[in-house]
DNA sequence: CGGACTGTTGAGGAACCTCAATAGGTGTGG
DNA sequence: CCACACCTATTGAGGTTCCTCAACAGTCCG
């Protein structure tokens, strides 16, 4: 029963011309002329399966890569088997941006559902956003994306309490949705309550507790990983401080 | 008795190559006929008085910095008051990335002494960066490495406690206090009680009581802001886990 | 259909926070 | 140079939030 296919298959090349996911990804706001450029980057794709880590820690650092399906989880673990959720990535986000730093992962990146990314070789972008100036650009935006997401984090790690860090992780995904043209009202998480979690500083039973008095109070309902999201302004209440990017 | 020169008085121009703080600055790895281009890039210097910020978040964005003497904080204040330091900045740092993302800065990034930078003109930057590729290089780098530092910070603040926070932020502090030439086991801490709280999501008391209790246990003594490591190793076996940069 | 994983709920406890009093340090102006 | 005010740090007592442990229910998957 054990499968002979190797999980990290080699597909067709990606197109970003032709990608749906362009106003989300790497190429967003370049024109058609640079866009044409990017097809000598984007090398394959590769599926990964869930549960499957499209690179772990330590691994050598070679490539970035942009989600074309799917989802996944970026977690660092401990030696006495604490794990810490830095981050969940869906379709259109970047991965790999850490590696960067020290030629080496310095997390895993783990597929919450079965997925596809874009294998994106990094020498090769240094090359070509050496000449493609909007891609340059936009290479450092997502980048700086990431660090200011990442502040975002560390203000609800550090500063809130756990109705408001679930509320801010509930619009969080919501919006997120809504830019990919799902509803922002009704969704399916495809996370465990475990990681979800991890993400945010606390305890499974406080998560799966929090759910259900924002359920109890009418804010949402919830089944399992499903959500619908019964009263926006209600969370957007529960986390007073203005929800800014940062 | 009031300063009549403003705060934010220009000096002359910096000199990347004559610049004792290369090996921990952008300009680290470049070789010296890259390094001579730099001084097209690096404009004038400013000075910073302590308290005053660098610049605040919603400023637009149009340069980041480079510390040349002292040392920042950077933090995200909410609506409530509630205040998020999201790091600590010393000498050969970059200060700024954040704003790369929107063209406006997210945070604030405040002097905790009086200190100088070097303002590096972001457009400028990303130009002379297509032409050299060892700052484009370099430039990446650090971006990854706020990436991976933000990462350890969260880690730092969802899953380890009180006391493992406080050892991991002086063994972070001593390690970078070596790497700029100074004692690993005694320093003098630029940052209040309440700032190392809002950083390590702790409040002010607490941190305080683990200071005293590490003297209790004689692994460090604390006068103010005066640390003298005595036991480094019994601070690293606090943090268990292995003290990745991640 | 059975087993494993995931999620919910309860009771009790630990860690950290809040409030408060006090001491120590720093800087300013008389 | 001292006195005062203000800021910073320490310490204690009591409260709250979240965690731990545990039992059970629901769901998914082979």
């Amino acid at each position: 029963m054990k499968a002979t296919v190797p999980i990290t298959a080699v597909g067709l090349k990606a197109a970003c011309a032709q990608c749906n996911l362009v106003e989300l990804c790497l190429p967003f706001g370049m024109s058609d002329s640079e866009l044409h450029r990017l097809d000598d980057l984007v090398g394959a794709r590769r599926k990964i399966k869930r549960q499957q880590p499209l690179y772990r820690a330590g691994d050598p650092f070679e490539a970035i890569y942009a989600i074309r399906t799917g989802s996944f989880k970026t977690d660092v673990l401990l030696e006495d088997g604490r794990e810490q959720v830095t981050g969940f990535q869906m379709t259109g986000e970047i991965l790999g941006l850490d590696g960067i730093s020290t030629e080496l992962h310095s997390c895993n990146a783990v597929a919450l559902e079965d997925s596809e990314v874009c294998v994106i070789a990094y020498d090769r972008l240094e090359e070509l956003s050496r000449e493609v100036e909007g891609l340059q650009h936009q290479f450092h935006k997502v980048m700086s994306r990431e660090i200011v997401r990442d502040h975002g984090v560390m203000m609800l790690l550090g500063s809130m309490r756990a109705e408001e860090r679930l509320a801010a992780f509930l619009l969080n995904m919501s919006q997120r949705f809504t830019a990919r043209g799902f509803s922002a009202a009704e969704f399916h998480l495809r996370m465990t309550r475990e990681e979800i979690g991890s993400y945010l500083g606390l305890k499974l039973e406080t998560v799966s507790r929090a759910f259900s008095r924002f359920q109890d109070e009418g804010l949402v309902t919830v089944q399992q990983k499903h959500i619908r999201i019964l009263d926006n302004a209600g969370l957007k209440k529960l986390i007073q401080h203005q929800q800014r990017a940062c």
